[in-house]
DNA sequence: ATCTAGTTTAAAATCATTCTAAAGAGCCTT
DNA sequence: AAGGCTCTTTAGAATGATTTTAAACTAGAT
């Protein structure tokens, strides 16, 4: 049973970097109380550090791109491939699929049970699926 | 009744070229030729830079990008997203998946009736799907 | 309180890709 | 085949996201 509702949000944040393996540094615990609060969000290094700089907080640039890889190799994020352009992490981690708009660079989640893959192929020998992403490009009518 | 056979290679590339709306330059002729012979396979800027070099050729780097965008564009190429360090480029247009093993960087072709995609959500309102991306993401066993 | 390995920092470095301005090449018209 | 107009190519500079660096700092164990 978890004591989640006795700690206080730092204490609980800390907690849940300690068991994904983080130090909870200062500066991971507050990225934490911003990106693993349970909602569900698409961010980039760009609009986590303005996430940041509105707490009034600071965290160095390099920070940035470190702890959202950290995190997303802990996996308490997930990288959504959609362009080239920058990475994009999605704080739901459960498996669900994307919408994607490419006019307006808008990404949207696809509840998991409205995609039914009747029929994978194998994995190629000596290898084993570890995830299926499907992203599904869409463009507005009138285009 | 196409008169491929008829026609020098050059030619057969240039018309590719024009039917596809692109004025067939002597660099847009030679990376077509390249890339569009009807072999199935992946390509970077880079690797492609090397076939051009290979072939004893020469195409500015610039326009390496260029032309791959642009036959992308017009629907000669297909880009694949599995990665956002350099864009791939699939001389396969038609209507596949891929396996992607990330620890070599390996992206390997599913057949199309490989996956089955026993449902889809609609597209949300106003929009259309353009295209769905599967993607299997794949690691050795012993990993 | 002390120590040490892991972290953060600001700034420099990297690297794929795009942009720029000038030189060149299709291709239509004569 | 010449002229001309627009689209292309070129080399090099510029951009921008991300990584690296080396030094200053901190979490957590002793």
């Amino acid at each position: 049973m978890t004591q989640k509702n006795r700690m206080t949000p730092k204490a609980h944040f800390a907690e849940k970097l300690r068991l994904a393996g983080l130090r909870p540094t200062r500066q991971r615990v507050a990225i934490a109380a911003l990106l693993l609060d349970g909602r569900h969000r698409h961010v980039t290094a760009d609009s986590l550090t303005e996430e940041i700089t509105t707490a009034g907080l600071h965290v160095s640039g390099g920070t940035v791109y470190n702890t959202l890889n950290q995190f997303t190799e802990a996996g308490l994020l997930r990288r959504v491939m959609v362009h080239n352009d920058y990475s994009l992490f999605d704080t739901n981690t459960d498996h669900h699929h994307h919408f994607y708009e490419a006019e307006n660079d808008q990404l949207v989640d696809i509840p998991h049970d409205d995609v039914i893959l009747a029929q994978l192929p194998a994995a190629p020998d000596g290898h084993e699926i570890k995830a299926v992403d499907v992203v599904i490009h869409i463009q507005s009518k009138n285009s």
